[in-house]
DNA sequence: CCCAGGATGTTGACGATGCCAACATCCGTG
DNA sequence: CACGGATGTTGGCATCGTCAACATCCTGGG
């Protein structure tokens, strides 16, 4: 039917389409999203330059590819995150603190998430919808029905979308995301700071 | 001395700088920061393709230059909201409702300050530094000195900063923010709900 | 079994870009 | 008033994104 992984045979490739996907990868965690060039995609996947439009329409394409991935990940891994739990509130927290691992995790995936540009409405809208409707019911079981499930939604998201841009560009002081392990931890107290000094 | 704008003699253009500055913000804004040329950016300020090299070094400098704009901007903004504020609580607010107007205010600057990738990291270092321990400041009003100030900060900056985010990246419900005022007082909601069934 | 057509890769080309070097023009200062 | 530095210009190079034409290989219908 359709094994994901054919044999390569010296002219076709085998699996091109996830091969450059993780050359890309690698290329924009090396030099940023801003220089990654197909044609070292292609070099890296061992293909000629052009090989790349078998599998994606134009480089935005492949960018749009790499968030669509990053969508589906972070979307299991607020599921699996929250999956067990029943308090509402420790529902939210559980998915925030994933977000933020998430992130962390996969810092390529989250930037080119949320840095394509509405250039590509037409490719990006809808991205994400399935990770954020999650998210928007999280943050309404904690509220009630009588708020506004989008700001509820909105305001439940800021805090860990917000920390895990903060973490990414570097703007964190250094020491206090050594690891994942350590994000989370960060996390975690800066949502109880939220819940107790700063909040209340 | 130094008269900012010197005359156009036909020849030399008398503000090429910041003539390319605005050109580059115009041409983000609209095909975003991905596909911006200096070349174009020339064109618009009507000089040759190597006319930029006085001024820049690189296109790299050139965006770095637009987020120090951004940040000295953000800077100002922050201190003139909290500016005859004395309650620490609502000099935070203030400053957190600023930071949201400034974002949809120069949504060009806010995507370049936090799109540069580390590649530049010797001239993004301290970038914003000024933007930050103001914030940091107003956080640690807040909590009391027997919370870690980096922690203070962070979580006080998470909010603003990733609301703004979605927003600009149109991941906000279109029609919750139609204008900058409408911004604000999403702002001020997501503030008070943390305060409200999020915290607590 | 085989061969025709689609899927996948390759080569070559075009225009545009970032950046550099060599040259031109103009301003202010000795 | 001449001359040196600041500012612009022209031309060139390597690279890039993309397209068209061609090559290779796999697969399914006879």
């Amino acid at each position: 039917m359709a094994p994901p992984k054919k044999a390569s045979d010296g002219y076709h490739h085998g699996d091109l389409r996830a091969a450059l996907l993780r050359a890309a990868v690698e290329l924009i965690a090396e030099h940023g999203v801003a220089k990654l060039s197909l044609r070292e995609c292609a070099r890296h996947a061992g293909v000629s330059h052009a090989a790349p439009y078998r599998h994606f329409e134009s480089k935005d394409a492949l960018l749009v590819a790499i968030a669509e991935e990053g969508f589906a990940w972070l979307h299991e891994a607020g599921r699996a995150a929250m999956d067990g739990l029943t308090d509402p509130r420790k529902r939210l927290d559980a998915y925030g603190v994933a977000y933020v691992r998430f992130a962390l995790e996969h810092p390529v995936h989250h930037r080119v998430m949320f840095t394509l540009q509405p250039d590509d409405d037409s490719l990006t809208a809808g991205l994400g919808r399935e990770a954020f409707e999650l998210l928007q019911a999280a943050a309404v079981a904690v509220t009630g029905p009588e708020v506004d499930p989008r700001h509820a939604a909105v305001a439940a998201w800021s805090i860990p979308h917000g920390l895990s841009m903060l973490i990414l560009d570097g703007r964190v002081p250094a020491g206090l995301v050594t690891d994942e392990d350590a994000a989370e931890d960060l996390a975690r107290a800066v949502l109880s700071l939220w819940r107790g000094p700063l909040g209340g």
